[in-house]
DNA sequence: CAGTTTGGCTAATGGGTATTAGCCGCACCC
DNA sequence: GGGTGCGGCTAATACCCATTAGCCAAACTG
């Protein structure tokens, strides 16, 4: 039965409060908001299955284990990165969309949110695309639920730009795909601490964009 | 020390030959390249670190560590794989450029050979792009230099359009960048079953590219 | 200031996984 | 037909990791 002492009461630990958080000056911390954003750049840099509950913990000066009394677990945080990502996007869509114009203008506006996003947010966007797979029922039906609204839209304006003459091209499908993707690809390689803005590149793409599609001057 | 049996001989296995391969009529089958040709499917459906080596040796009927007759390690066949990829794609794009041509001619080729391979070879392009992460130096720095050639022939290309004025475009790099995530993107999304096939998608693409660039009907 | 809650900690649990060791049938070779 | 090596197998090894259990100090509450 090897009954181990229990009177010694040694501590390897002493607790040491390390500095970092005066929580007279700063209030409570949302630590299960901090503990999503350091699972956010571990996640879009290590990957899912890369990062471990220690690694997370070490970001915010804690044990592995210590996260659970803020969180229920490591799936949780890829779930409300990746539902939080795609819900911001398609209400910026919308919002976008709800400011109207014509079909030129509409386009451009999505392509410069879908850009504007991806480079703001590169890490949500990098593991909102990446880690769909890691993601587990009913969790990744819904977020493919969303995204194929989301990439909708981009088709119906290529196809009523088409219908109305305003926009030549061979397919509407093909060229929304590549639009998106092109998109896409930012929150692989923008860099925060380059010279280009989020919206300079945005209006760049949303340039680029109208050009593919064969639009000619918008007026 | 606990004496353990070593007599009964007990098997519990029985080779069973199972069906599915008949030595005779179709030679040796080459295990190795057998075994890389599962991974790749797997690694491209699940993800490296989400595939387990049994998984692998289910996919010929044997058990995993069986696999270790055949090869080194897990990560020697992904590295095999990405480094596959990446010089088949090099060796490709050479060979376009080598055809010559004015730059809106060769530029188009160069897209047409990315687009081709990346919808063909959707898998391998798919895991050359997703899994750089989870190779091991010096394997990871290997890669990212070839990577970084084949990028910079796009960037070059569309400069040296620019410089004769046969493209406007605002800028080289970002120009580059969106023709080059707009191919990667299809080896995510590309569907061999569809109605599409890959030299179609890389004509459409090509065209794609040149209107981005502003490229005037080529003569 | 006693009681309770909060948020750390270490240790244990339960499971998974790449890889190695060692066994053996069978096809082939002389 | 006896030896040999190929290519399977099972068992063992040596990890790593998410999560749970149970302990405790300090902060808050009345």
């Amino acid at each position: 039965m090897a009954v181990r002492d229990r009177l010694t009461g040694e501590r390897t630990h002493v607790p040491s409060a390390a500095g970092r958080r005066s929580r007279v000056t700063s209030g409570p911390h949302d630590r299960h908001h901090e503990i999503i954003d350091a699972a956010l750049e571990l996640f879009a840099t290590i990957g899912y299955s890369g990062t471990t509950m220690a690694q997370i913990g070490d970001r915010l000066g804690m044990r592995g284990p210590s996260l659970y009394k803020h969180i229920a677990s490591k799936q949780e945080l890829l779930v409300e990165i990746v539902t939080g990502m795609m819900e911001e996007l398609l209400r910026r869509q919308r919002a976008a969309l709800g400011e109207g114009g014509d079909v030129r203008q509409r386009l451009s506006s999505i392509v410069a949110v879908h850009v504007q996003y991806h480079a703001e947010h590169r890490y949500e966007a990098f593991v909102g695309h990446r880690e769909i797979d890691s993601l587990e029922e009913p969790h990744r039906s819904h977020i493919l639920d969303l995204r194929r609204e989301y990439e909708s839209r981009f088709r119906e304006l290529v196809q009523e730009g088409r219908e109305l003459d305003l926009f030549r091209t061979s397919s509407d499908r093909w060229s929304s795909y590549a639009i998106l993707d092109m998109g896409i690809g930012v929150s692989a390689w923008y860099n925060p601490s380059g010279s280009v803005t989020p919206d300079e590149l945005a209006a760049t793409y949303a340039e680029l964009a109208l050009r593919m599609l064969g639009a000619e001057r918008g007026d």
